[in-house]
DNA sequence: TAAGCTTTTCGGCAATTGCCTAACTCGACC
DNA sequence: GGTCGAGTTAGGCAATTGCCGAAAAGCTTA
């Protein structure tokens, strides 16, 4: 009885997101970049997801690329249908992502700030927001990321179960993983690498001596990693914030 | 600079509107029924709403019959935020009745019960799920409703001011405006005619001695009116919600 | 650096959309 | 009963979509 009600608000929760991402490509001016975005952010390739609906890949390149100025209701929602249940079949995690269900899971006060961008930015975009220095994997800046997650290393650490961590990394690989009250970098990095799952970036605030063995965690990891040098977390989320309002503007 | 915000967050409200209307329309089986039953929503007709596009109204009808069985991004797109421009040169009623901002702002302790059904029913339908009795102007039982408001008289009475008022009627033409704790039924029927706007039907409940006063305004107005017999307000706000659910169903 | 995988670009074509016009139906109202 | 407004139906047609396949380009990794 609990577990049917349980599964019913999952399935209204997904019902929600698939509403929301067939209304953003369908009000966009780009639907093809739109359509993009969240295939991106599901992080499916255009093959899978090609192959999943029995078309060939060029199909989802020509719609993405807009060669299509106004996709059609039922291929739209075809492609919506796709991202979901290829999702569901890798274990749900970005449905979770985005639905207030898990949201309300996680302990908040680990947690400073969490947002996505309008648009995707590069790693270089984030480093200037965060007044970053690139310690490890520079040729990895031009990845695309599509959020982040603020949090406060001491309060995950002490509060976080090895359930929630999994959680928090699970979401997409498509986020930027920023940890605040660090000294070292060692811990935050010996987490990245014990779930032996990768954030797109992370970044460290507030260190005060970086330790080798975080850049060699990052660098075999090849997960770049960032040392902000803002003031204060204040100043951190600011900057994060205001790359979220520029992509908003752009979009 | 509070202007400002209250502008940003209708104007937010309204773009959430635009984006569930278009996703469930882009999602929808059945694209052109969804478009009907939003701008049936909206009280907006064929014939406005064409001229509003530029197009002539056997487009609008044709799109709404399911002539097209896949509509294109740019047309629903056209259509969703016509509905919604129109509805803002008429005062932005709906929009606010379906945001939560508006929400917010009336005494929850007068309404009893709000509902949206997922499919238009006709007056017919609600006469059955309120155990109810026409009593005036049943030749016009065939009208669609979109959903209803269950209202304490007494409360809303007594507690309600005129704006409120205004704006309880305001939502839709398209609704059913349900009175409890009702004794002649003269005071509910005096109040939709001062306000001069016109529910799509009125139900009473807990009618003691009907007022014949109350059956000519209803008469006048072209209001359906009809007289709950059931037994409790529980009973008659149950039935309602099977209703509901019945269409919930249906869809 | 080479191999393998992913993505892009573009020509082609059948099917469908987006819209028109005209004729018709229905209900409300004077 | 006649008029008017709202809505429906169907034929027609230019433009666009939905999809294919092939060639080329790009990216990642061992």
């Amino acid at each position: 009885m609990i577990d049917e009600h349980f599964t019913n608000m999952l399935e209204k929760e997904k019902e929600a997101l698939a509403k929301r991402i067939a209304g953003e490509i369908t009000l966009s001016s780009d639907p093809g970049k739109t359509m993009r975005k969240w295939r991106e952010i599901f992080g499916i390739s255009q093959t899978e997801l090609a192959e999943y609906l029995g078309v060939s890949s060029s199909v989802i390149s020509d719609y993405e690329g807009g060669r299509r100025k106004s996709p059609g209701a039922s291929t739209i929602r075809k492609f919506v249908e796709a991202l979901l249940e290829i999702d569901e079949k890798r274990g749900g995690n970005v449905i979770r992502a985005f639905s207030k269900t898990f949201g309300s899971e996680l302990p908040t006060n680990a947690i400073l700030d969490i947002r996505e961008f309008a648009l995707p930015i590069t790693i270089k975009d984030l480093v200037d927001a965060v007044k970053g220095e690139v310690v490890a994997n520079m040729h990895l800046l031009d990845r695309r990321i599509y959020g982040y997650t603020v949090v406060d290393s001491i309060k995950a650490i002490l509060e976080m179960s090895s359930e929630e961590f999994l959680k928090l990394y699970g979401w997409t690989t498509e986020r930027a993983l920023i940890f605040t009250k660090v000294t070292t970098g060692r811990s935050p990095m010996i987490a990245v690498r014990v779930q032996g799952l990768k954030p797109a970036v992370v970044v460290l605030h507030g260190v005060k001596k970086l330790d080798e063995l975080a850049v060699k965690l990052a660098e075999r990891e090849r997960v770049p990693l960032i040392v902000s040098k803002a003031e204060s977390e204040v100043e951190l989320i600011t900057g994060l914030r205001k790359l979220v309002e520029k992509t908003e503007k752009e979009f």
